[in-house]
DNA sequence: TCTGGGGTCCTAGGACCC
DNA sequence: TCTGGGGTCCTAGGACCC
């Protein structure tokens, strides 16, 4: 008999019980993190009908005796590191899925550390008295039935489902309920009838796939009838970083976006820099005073950390996008570093000698250049070696492996 | 409900290579 | 020289998540 021992732990409110652990004041009132939109919400504001996402005005307008404080991401990202250290404490296996959210593994703990809900419990107790923060954890067998346990148990529960009831849990759910299932999805299978999991656990692949896609048609009936293959397994790293603004009203003058755009290139490439990664595919990402989006993307031959270089990407793609700029007004400037590759293989460049031929005996540039990436990046990074000519920017291959 | 600031994953078409 | 199939990489857009 297959076991619930998949934990989902899910901070409530985190931004808002942030602050009113830091602040009793606000302790049992509605608080509303975001001053210009609606971050986060406590229990108390969100049972007056704030939502996240909401705009200020309109939070106020539905609940003026509202406290509204500014974000500090410090805070919270602290308050995060010292909850994942609850969360490595007591589960071998950790999967963070956000700042405020995580999967726990907790299969053969039994004898050491009590039933998974003995575990769950202990965890929520621990996460209270030495964080201050009260968490959700739903129990189930898979990853799937653990999360939307835990976001029936909110706020500050604890909810098993049992595999013998996992079926009665999810079937009357509504779609949404699924991953993968936002507002157009819901469109679609409302379209044909489908409000509930159960609805779609009986309808064939055939007229699923119809409408959503092979691949999401099979997706959705594998959840829907409890499957959900997926180990608990600590994340990748991250796969690109990136930042973006708002024009609050809009703007096409050349010189403010491009103000603001190296201001975002400038804070992106530092912390890739921070991370110690290299990015080769440089992208931006606008949105229109229509509501209408655009993306443009680079993919540099080689990677890089520098600012420079990915500014002047950054400025071709702008260019690129000059005339959509001059027609419509800009009202969102994004940046987004991708193909991020780890320091294990960075590559580094060396100008060719001038009959392009010698290059290979001048191994002091060589070493030097060895050092300057063992500097930043650490000792035993070094895996393969190409040279990249200045000139046309392509990665010749010159040394062996 | 109309818009925050982060991200991930998927798809389709074109270029290019073998 | 031509044709075709298979594979990878890149770009753009879209849906979705917290």
């Amino acid at each position: 008999m297959p076991v619930a021992s998949i934990l989902h732990a899910d901070l409530d409110a985190f931004y808002a019980s942030v602050e009113q652990r830091d602040d009793p004041s606000l302790s049992g009132r509605p608080v509303i993190v975001g001053t210009g939109v609606v971050l986060a919400a406590s229990y108390e504001a969100k049972a007056r009908g704030i939502y996240t996402t909401m705009n200020g005005r309109d939070a106020h307008r539905i609940c003026p005796e509202a406290v509204v404080v500014a974000p500090r991401m410090d805070a919270y990202s602290k308050a995060s590191k010292a909850v994942y250290e609850i969360f490595n404490d007591t589960a071998p296996v950790v999967e963070g899925i956000s700042i405020d959210e995580a999967f726990l593994d907790v299969t053969g703990m039994e004898h050491i550390a009590g039933t998974p809900v003995e575990i769950a419990a202990a965890l929520r107790q621990r996460v209270l008295a030495e964080a201050g923060l009260p968490i959700s954890v739903g129990v189930a067998r898979t990853k799937f039935l653990a999360k939307v346990a835990s976001g029936a148990s909110k706020p500050d529960g604890l909810l098993v489902v049992e595999p013998d009831r996992e079926r009665a849990f999810l079937h009357p759910l509504p779609i949404q309920a699924l991953w993968g299932v936002g507002k157009v999805t819901t469109a679609r299978l409302n379209g044909i009838g489908i409000r509930t999991v159960g609805e779609v656990a009986r309808t064939s692949q055939v007229r699923l796939a119809a409408e959503v896609g092979e691949s999401s048609a099979r997706h959705l009936l594998d959840l829907a009838n409890g499957r959900d293959p997926r180990p608990v397994e600590p994340r990748e790293r991250r796969k690109s970083i990136g930042a973006q603004s708002a024009f609050p009203r809009g703007s096409r003058d050349p010189a403010q976006v491009e103000s603001l755009a190296s201001a975002l290139v400038d804070r992106t490439a530092r912390r890739l820099r921070e991370a110690g990664r290299a990015c080769r595919t440089v992208s931006i990402g606008l949105r229109f005073g229509d509501f209408s989006r655009a993306s443009r993307a680079r993919t540099l031959p080689f990677p890089t950390d520098e600012t420079e270089t990915i500014l002047t990407a950054v400025r071709e793609l702008f260019d690129a996008s000059a005339g959509e700029i001059a027609e419509k007004d800009l009202t969102l400037i994004g940046i987004s570093l991708g193909n991020l590759e780890g320091a294990d293989t960075v590559q580094m460049g060396l100008p060719l000698a001038e009959d392009g031929q010698n290059a290979r005996a001048d191994s002091s540039a060589l070493d030097q250049a060895v050092d300057d990436v063992r500097a930043r990046f650490g000792e035993d990074v070094i895996k393969r070696a190409s040279m990249i000519d200045a000139d046309q920017g392509v990665p010749v291959p010159t040394l062996p492996d």
